[in-house]
DNA sequence: AGCAGTCCCGGACACGGTGTCCAATATGAT
DNA sequence: ATCATATTGGACACCGTGTCCGGGACTGCT
């Protein structure tokens, strides 16, 4: 099922390495230009200046080329966040090294949040709900009837929204200011801006 | 650009009424049970019983009409909405009703919120920012430096990841419920499930 | 340097979906 | 009943997809 072409050692063969590469980046690169619905398969070829038939050894097509773009660095994101200590006594401790790595590449991040074809968004948006829950959980839960999933649900839907925005309007202001705004928010809600809690009613009804 | 196809009274002819109607349902019957992306038109149609052609007569493809699918019924939900009295000393109060409306058209909102296509996200994220955006805005700010679309992004986030989820869950929960559970944590923040503030710790550096 | 193994290329192919056109027919409006 | 307009289905060219193959280029190993 899946194409890994490393040899005996798990070593991968320069060429292969290269290609990918030149796809990869081909696809980042397209995105911002054209969006990424519209792009074709021999776009990015043309783009990456590689045969469209060497592109179908690689990937399935668009979309897994695309997954794989976005696993890859995922990856190299989280060898980031499990290098920092964990200390365990911050929540989401996600966040910051996050939006870190959102501005260092930022290109990749533009052409990947921006284009949110059917299962790239799930992909990420799994992630951070797995790393919201694991934060989340073990937490202890008063007695507001509020349950943990849609907690984490909230949590991880504002994040990402917050994540697009900052990185699509320039990302003007600072990962850790950033950070600091969502923590704080997170933790606080829009009584944080000072909208004091009498405008908060009960419902009609 | 527009097809309206109205006559000089403004009246649409039945035949009109009745096809764009069959069309728009069978595409939502169609999204649950294959997936947006693998539909055709084709699919449309014979699901329709309405000829291929007939269909470009009324929408340029297969996104304009989940597009104009999403409009008219986010119409007749914000007619809904301004029928509430709008006392404006409460929080959010698209929030209600927009459960509401979530739940009564359950199949509906499950089809357009779970495929994400390109457009469609954006489509639906934009009105809801809008309406948190003037709900914001004449609020008071402290002192904490968070920009106003940087609240709004939150909460916009928030509300639809809860609306996606609450949606797919089955929405065992009422709409009052789910309303009840995002007002408080819009307003509080996970402060409301009791997570002592010492657990808001500075980030490292 | 030489060899074997692997990869890349580019051209060809069938397939399926798209979007457009038209003449014939059916149906709603008055 | 008559007219205007909508729908129909079939035909068409076009484009992107996914697959295949033989020739040539490159890599890793010795």
């Amino acid at each position: 099922m899946k194409i890994e072409r490393t040899d005996d050692r798990g070593t991968i063969d320069r060429r292969v390495a290269r290609t990918r590469a030149l796809l990869q980046d081909a696809l980042i690169a397209l995105i911002p230009e054209r969006g990424y619905a519209s792009i074709t398969v021999e776009d990015i070829c043309q783009k990456a200046n590689i045969g469209r038939s060497t592109f179908y050894t690689h990937y399935t097509g668009k979309d897994e080329l695309r997954s794989a773009t976005l696993e890859a660095h995922l990856h190299s994101l989280s060898r980031r966040v499990s290098a920092d200590e964990k200390t365990g006594n911050r929540l989401f401790e996600f966040s910051l090294p996050m939006f870190e790595h959102a501005r260092a590449f930022r290109s990749l991040h533009h052409a990947l949040l921006s284009s949110s074809g059917d299962t790239i968004h799930d992909q990420l948006r799994e992630r951070i709900r797995r790393a919201v829950r694991t934060e989340l959980t073990p937490k202890r839960i008063g007695d507001t009837g509020v349950p943990i999933e849609f907690a984490v649900q909230f949590i991880s839907g504002a994040f990402l929204a917050v994540l697009a925005w900052w990185i699509a309007e320039q990302s003007r202001l600072s990962p850790t200011q950033i950070d600091d705004f969502f923590q704080k928010m997170a933790a606080q809600g829009v009584g944080l801006l000072g909208i004091s809690s009498s405008d908060i009613k009960p419902a009609r009804r």
